[in-house]
DNA sequence: CAAATATTCCAACGAATATTGGAATATGTC
DNA sequence: GACATATTCCAATATTCGTTGGAATATTTG
């Protein structure tokens, strides 16, 4: 047993899962896989690239053991293999947010500051909510809300808001989520809401990044 | 402001630290700066590479922030620029320990299976360290106990154990450890301190796991 | 069983990466 | 200031990877 050579098979079979997050393409799969599954279709219109390179990035993460398909119907479900996953996901964006200065300005020329949460105010976000004193909205499509959520929080999916605006309180302030970071719709939900009269803020928090600080998701 | 084009930018980003842990070799040197910072020469011994390829590694990983460089008289001096970078680390040892079927495997025919703590056992052995109730052992080199060690640990590198071996208790329990799971020093000092009579056993933890765990280190 | 559709496989090209050898740079020592 | 040494830069090669086009597979529906 070559100690040498045991070492190297090692920091290999590591260095595969690092292969699979080293392409942006695979890190956006990912992102929007820790919504919920979807299918190969999906996944390819919502990143913007063709089905047949989306089923080849697929199939690098299947091989990483980081999604897995199962069959459903007509269509082919991918989903991440695990928490751990989304876990590293998030790991791997806050690095990066940390250490390349050029993705802090970037993020902070399309966010402003006081979005990221810490633990303590998402704690109290959450009671807030609870108490009905702030109106938490998930502006993400159904059936991502459906496969998880914040607590406390009601679904609005951004395509609905100009119909249901109503469904809002216009005397209580209203926070939106969406997928996270790099995520646009809470910011897209929130100019619309101010343009019509609602106090509306955004945070950068989606489920992943919640999941990540601790906090439990409503399932139902 | 294209959506689609800033949000290829941003994946981007995060795929440059991606690219930066794709690596065997680059993912082996941010392991052996966990342990505190190296020369490029150390590292290159360490890793089993050469001088120059361990220079270009370390300029990559140097371009994604992960690392920094000083100068410290003749040499420079590489460490980590930052505590998340080694909790990235075990991130990504841990997904591919839990998904990747070969490497667990792997690791189980090296390692047997009780050397892995939880948060309540680390806790334990802290006490009982404490207490002296055991004797715990951190057999790797001198200069990286000295950069952050277990706490209640004692300092005994592996080339002199032999000649140290009887300032150790014969009566007491004795757990070793070293760099974490991929370093074997701690199972050579088992062995050693087995064939000598005394009660051993090691554990895979090394600094960066316990950190990871939220256990503090001690500096001394 | 045949048609329709979703997904994957195969082939091919250009781009990016790892590795090695030789030269160049920079710091400390005399 | 000249020399020794550690480290990096540059060039070249083999290999791998991302992407696209066309064909093949598998499942549902009629």
């Amino acid at each position: 047993m070559d100690k040498r050579k045991t070492k190297d098979l090692l920091y290999e079979e590591v260095a595969r899962i690092g292969k699979a997050v080293s392409s942006p393409k695979r890190l956006e799969l990912l992102d929007i896989l820790a919504q919920g599954e979807k299918t190969v279709e999906a996944l390819a219109a919502e990143a913007g690239i063709d089905i047949k390179l989306a089923s080849a990035h697929l199939k690098v993460l299947k091989a990483a053991h980081l999604v897995m398909a199962e069959r459903d119907g007509r269509f082919i479900a991918y989903r991440l293999s695990g928490m751990d996953v989304s876990a590293l996901w998030v790991n791997l964006r806050t690095v990066a947010e940390e250490h390349l200065v050029e993705l802090k300005v970037a993020l902070e020329g399309i966010f402003s500051a006081p979005e990221k949460l810490d633990t303590e105010t998402r704690r109290s976000l959450m009671n807030k909510a609870r108490r009905g004193e702030v109106i938490v909205i998930d502006v993400r499509p159904a059936a991502e809300y459906g496969s998880g959520h914040l607590p406390f929080a009601r679904s609005m999916p951004l395509d609905e808001i100009r119909q249901r605006i109503k469904e809002l309180p216009a005397d209580k302030d209203i926070v939106a989520y969406c997928r996270g970071p790099f995520c646009m719709m809470s910011a897209e939900a929130v100019e619309l809401l101010k343009k019509h009269g609602y106090r509306a803020q955004k945070i950068t928090d989606g489920t992943a990044e919640w999941l990540a600080a601790g906090l439990p998701l409503a399932e139902s």
